[in-house]
DNA sequence: ATGAAAGCGCTAACAG
DNA sequence: CTGTTAGCGCTTTCAT
């Protein structure tokens, strides 16, 4: 029924050998048996099993992604970076949605590696110490996206979180808050933990402004949670006239909770934000963010990833990107 | 070095087939011996590989997914209905971006059938006849999601677009206005120029309201595109008074350009828009939008294929889901 | 430059 | 309930 490089070896009066040479470019083949053979691989519409092919050769030119959700646009965002470069290098991509769930992860990785995939580009908001250790002695190369594994043992791109957002607190102390708000997603979530808010504090101590527990928040990293904090901050004695949010949604979510009360942005309050994606563009005033740069961290992690599956050197596993911050309206030059 | 089913077989003392029949819940096997070969199993770490699984049940439990382009939310939307329902009937799923070409297109459609993929959920807005010719003679079943094929013989999971664009269209003539633009992405998406655009004709002439060809534009669908018809259309002589967006980019797009112009909106100008996307809510005032349920239809049309290539009955291969319009600020009621 | 043959790791009759 | 035996379609030495 389908053709088998068997029966292309037949019609051409050649053997299986000789077909699988050309099908796979390899020089030793005289011209005209070449020319030959791809006649009968298209009037045969022969299509090589990549199933057998994997088989013999164990490699499966695909690759691995684990993500926590395809469909919000921070991993999406990544996602096309990631695929585009496997493209590039002529791998394909089994795409799988963790939901930051550790379950769902080690599940994922087995399933994976069970397919024999050749590398995985894996995100995850949260590197668990069972996680890492599946993930340092898995049978094929992992290298993390936009996630960070505080051993830093494992190949990984990612930005300087503290540092980016340490700016970002600047900008607001530089124009004279004192009282400074804090959101993020999740604290179970190490760049929120360890980094973003860790650099607010450091932040507000080299300042010598006095943390306000008050002022942190940290929820669901979503529109309704940005609502929800301005709803919460803006009823306390001594509310906050700034704000840092974690993401675009919890930025736009304060500016209009502020805007619904009658409040200006960003005369009245100012907000820096920790992402700049299209949203950013998409609000008044357009957000002023610290710009995270997921298209291209996916990309340098596939990258990096193919450069480790062919086993070229690699001077540093352990990439950080450079970042800026993108100066819109959202707060006072 | 990799454990293989034949190493399980000798330490527990058993037939390689025994240990298949234990791997892939047969029910003809001992318990004790089950319990035995599960030991093995556990002890050695045996991973089934897949691969040559696949190479000899001709099954290899993956399912290809070609979309435009990932990082854009309405795909990607779709794209995590098929992998929950995927992942729910134990299916991986490759993904890969198309950019709505269809030379990437054939390609992708080409190299996942190598990899011997189970079946195929193709999300493409222009589906032309070369393609369909394509996926009419493909060896796995293949099924669209929210693409319209005209000849409507391939299996296809849709919402009815003009039925849904008539009423959006109606609602704002029953509001009074005579000059209602149309906006939308590209007319060479069949979605545009022959269900959205077509209601769009059909509403006005029902109503009586002539068509003037000036207040009809199909550009990129983006926010930048949506404020560029704005000022396109607000300078012309007699300025439309209300808006139809095929997406919700275009009609904030259109809501900013608006409003940095110092007009209202419902109150000098009403705006309704075609997606309703989580975008929706996000902008003042909230869009009314007809609902495009992405989600769901990537979802249903994995749950069809998988009645289809479990060779299950299947009463229509043509499925159109309901609609409903969303209404929120962006039009009076 | 080309062919022969031995697998790759597993499933699926077929026996028993 | 369990084992034997062919393949699945291709790559890869090893000869020639």
């Amino acid at each position: 029924m389908t053709v088998t490089i068997y029966d292309v070896a037949r019609e051409a009066n050649v053997s299986m050998a000789t077909v699988s040479r050309v099908v796979n470019g390899n020089q030793n083949v005289k011209p005209s048996t070449r020319k030959k053979v791809l006649e009968v691989i298209e009037r045969l519409e022969y299509r090589p099993n990549a199933v057998a092919r994997g088989l013999a050769s164990k490699k499966t030119t695909t690759v691995g992604v684990i993500i926590p959700d395809i469909s919000n646009s921070i991993y999406s965002e990544a996602a096309r970076g990631i695929e585009d470069i496997a493209t590039m290098y002529n791998y394909n991509i089994i795409l799988a949605n963790s939901d930051q769930n550790e379950e769902k992860e080690i599940t994922l990785l087995d399933t994976m590696l069970g397919k024999q995939v050749d590398g995985i580009v894996m995100m995850s908001d949260s590197v668990t110490d069972k996680l890492h250790h599946i993930m340092k002695h898995a049978p094929v190369p992992i290298v993390l996206a936009g996630s960070v594994d505080e051993s830093n043992d494992l190949p990984s791109v990612n930005i300087d979180y503290f540092q980016a957002s340490y700016e970002a607190i600047q900008l607001l102390i530089n124009n004279g808050h004192k009282r400074i708000a804090f959101l993020s997603g999740p604290l179970a979530y190490t760049i929120n933990s360890k980094y973003k808010l860790e650099a607010y504090k450091k932040a507000l101590q080299d300042a010598n402004i006095e943390i306000d527990e008050q002022l942190i928040i940290s929820e669901e990293s979503s529109y309704d949670s940005g609502i929800e904090a301005w709803e919460t901050l803006s009823a306390i004695e001594n509310p906050p006239t700034a704000f840092f949010a974690g993401s675009d949604e919890l930025a736009i979510g304060i500016i209009h909770g502020a805007q619904d009360d009658g409040k200006n942005v960003p005369e009245d309050i100012e907000v820096i934000s920790f992402e700049n994606s299209k949203l950013a563009r998409m609000v008044r005033p357009r957000l002023t963010s610290v710009a995270f740069p997921l298209y291209d961290i996916g990309a340098v992690a596939m990258r990096l990833l193919t450069k480790i599956m062919s086993k070229e050197k690699v001077e540093d596993k352990v990439v950080i990107l450079p970042h800026r911050i993108e100066s819109r309206q959202s707060i006072k030059l």
